[in-house]
DNA sequence: CTTTGTGCAAAGCCTTTGCACTCGC
DNA sequence: GCGAGTGCAAAGGCTTTGCACAAAG
């Protein structure tokens, strides 16, 4: 992901304007690699930024999203995750106790949609989600 | 996906009563292959059972789930779809503008975690969303 | 008869939104 | 200064739940 500096410019390129708000979540997600909830986020913040709403986090998180600095994730874990990691083509492993992602690099060139089966369908984008257990999660009967 | 007597006797046996209302459900979950949300199974229902709640078919739903009679999909549209097509290895078509969902059976075989970014990660599913347009939909622009 | 299922309505969770004030540009 | 951004709080959409009554086994 860019730096706080990059996507400072980025967003008063793209015409939008610039907060302590905003910089406070762009530095969050700079190396974050926890795909944090909308939630996690606004916690996080809050330490450096005591007054900020949920509705800032929300909008500069989806202010991104429509730059493309940063993908919205809907993994069936009951809210987004943020994923910083725009530039690698991966997809995801989550784990179903206790939520946690992990990126994982895999190329879906391998799947060839049957033609029949995918007839006239335009297809933008193909997500992979691996589901099961974390190290830290132990067995799957924990 | 199992006929409505089935059902029953798959409810019995497992302890579970049968009532008019989950048959209907039964019911209307043959041959099904719209993938309907919980609602479209409600208003649906509510014509040979007018009286049913949403409360009813959810849990339902759920029991069926428990049962491995059908599958409770969270495909990013906001509201679970439910999938009668537990018999056949398959996937998902999403069309991003009006929500429908395709079945589309592709072997997932061919994708090889990368066994470092799986290490000790207990893998119980891969579940594969194709996203797009559906030829109903037309361009993506439309 | 006992226990589970049902209906209704309210509550919960996450996300979105209206309004008035603030502040970046 | 103008208009976008912010904070607060309330509303919205979907799912879950407490309670009292009904009904399955």
């Amino acid at each position: 992901m860019k730096t706080v500096a990059e996507l400072t410019d980025r967003f008063r390129t793209a015409g939008l304007r610039v907060t302590p708000q905003r910089q406070a979540v762009f530095a969050l997600l700079q190396g974050d690699v926890t795909h944090p909830t909308v939630e996690a986020l606004y916690e996080a913040s809050r330490e450096s930024m005591p007054t900020i709403s949920q509705r800032t986090v929300y909008q500069t998180v989806h202010d991104l999203a429509a730059l493309g600095e940063v993908r919205l994730l809907d993994l069936g874990t009951g809210s987004f995750r943020v994923d910083p990691n725009v530039e690698h083509d991966h997809h995801h492993l989550v784990c179903e106790s206790c939520g946690a992602v992990r990126d994982v690099e895999l190329s879906v060139g391998n799947l060839v949609l049957p033609a029949q089966a995918a007839a006239g369908f335009d297809v933008a984008a193909i997500d992979v989600i691996v589901r099961g257990r974390c190290p830290e999660c132990g067995a799957p009967d924990a």
